[in-house]
DNA sequence: ATCCCTCTTGTTATAGTATAACGTCCGCGC
DNA sequence: GCGCGGACGTTATACTATAACAAGAGGGAT
């Protein structure tokens, strides 16, 4: 997978994520209006974690509505579909590096420059739900620290 | 352990928090004031995450100061030295329930009752981090979910 | 064509969470 | 006594999020 900390074609991981939340829409029978499709290409941009304010202020740039539901509203779409993640830690927002695959996903989120790399870990705490008979319905997995590039850059 | 959703004799649970506080800022030369003691009993006498408002209400009623930075402060000395944990997903805190003992929490929150089970695991996203050349300083695991008594009274 | 229904986007207003900045008091070392 | 740092209190403000309502677009039924 290309990581949000290493080199890579960017531009490649833009379109190939678009075009599975197309497809994803089309198949569910959602819609990815204008409005959602231009906040996912917002996220999209960079792989760092964008406040819901951050999002909307470009948005309104672009003629969209200017108020806060607004912005809410197409984020709050695209994590219930998956196609971004809410990084609880820091009450931001990330496009989704695996739209489409089933997944718990958990992240390493860089607390100077705020981009986060999703990685694919088994659902901690399993055994330990079972034994108290705690039903699992959501896992929050996010390390904070800092990126190779803000280490260097110390 | 005694977990938050099994039976067990919570009086012992209590006290034995306060004394290791007691024990910790005694040995290391914090000063556990009487509204940061305060506090702390108040997280301990559920199992549950309470909000900032929830413990500043609390407090207030019993003469300390209504506004939000005395909560504030209180809950931010608990969880720098470890008293307690800010349980991100709900923006809430609860009582650390190793305190003394060095750990990097993860927790079985119910979204019905807010109880929460605080659990011992291992870092996950460990090998990740390293092979990414990512420096983690602190990790976030929770698992939302419905505890087995609200499992029961569905 | 008209009606009805649902969905999307927009608004206003408000709720909930958190911190900056400043003043006072108190205990302690000098 | 004086200076200092820490704890607690205040006021004011910033940041995050949702409730409730209005307007328009599209589609299917009559
Ligand atoms: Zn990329
Ligand atoms: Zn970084
Ligand atoms: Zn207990
Ligand atoms: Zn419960």
């Amino acid at each position: 997978m290309p990581q949000a900390f290493e080199r890579h074609d960017h531009g490649t991981c833009i379109s190939a994520a678009l075009r599975a939340a197309e497809d994803a829409c089309a198949g569910r029978g959602l819609s990815l209006t204008p409005l959602r499709r231009r906040t996912l290409e917002i996220l999209l941009e960079s792989h760092a974690a964008l406040g819901a304010y951050d999002v909307l202020a470009r948005l309104e740039a672009e003629g969209f509505g200017s108020k806060p539901p607004v912005a809410y509203r197409a984020l709050n779409f695209l994590v219930e579909h998956g196609f971004a993640h809410r990084i609880e830690a820091l009450s931001a927002y990330v496009a989704c590096a695996r739209p489409g695959a089933e997944h718990a996903p958990s992240f390493l989120v860089c607390r100077s420059c705020r981009r986060v790399a999703e990685e694919a870990i088994a659902v901690p705490l399993a055994p330990e739900a079972e034994a108290e008979g705690f039903a699992i319905e959501r896992t929050v997995v996010e390390a904070q620290g800092l990126c190779p590039a803000c280490r260097g850059a110390s």
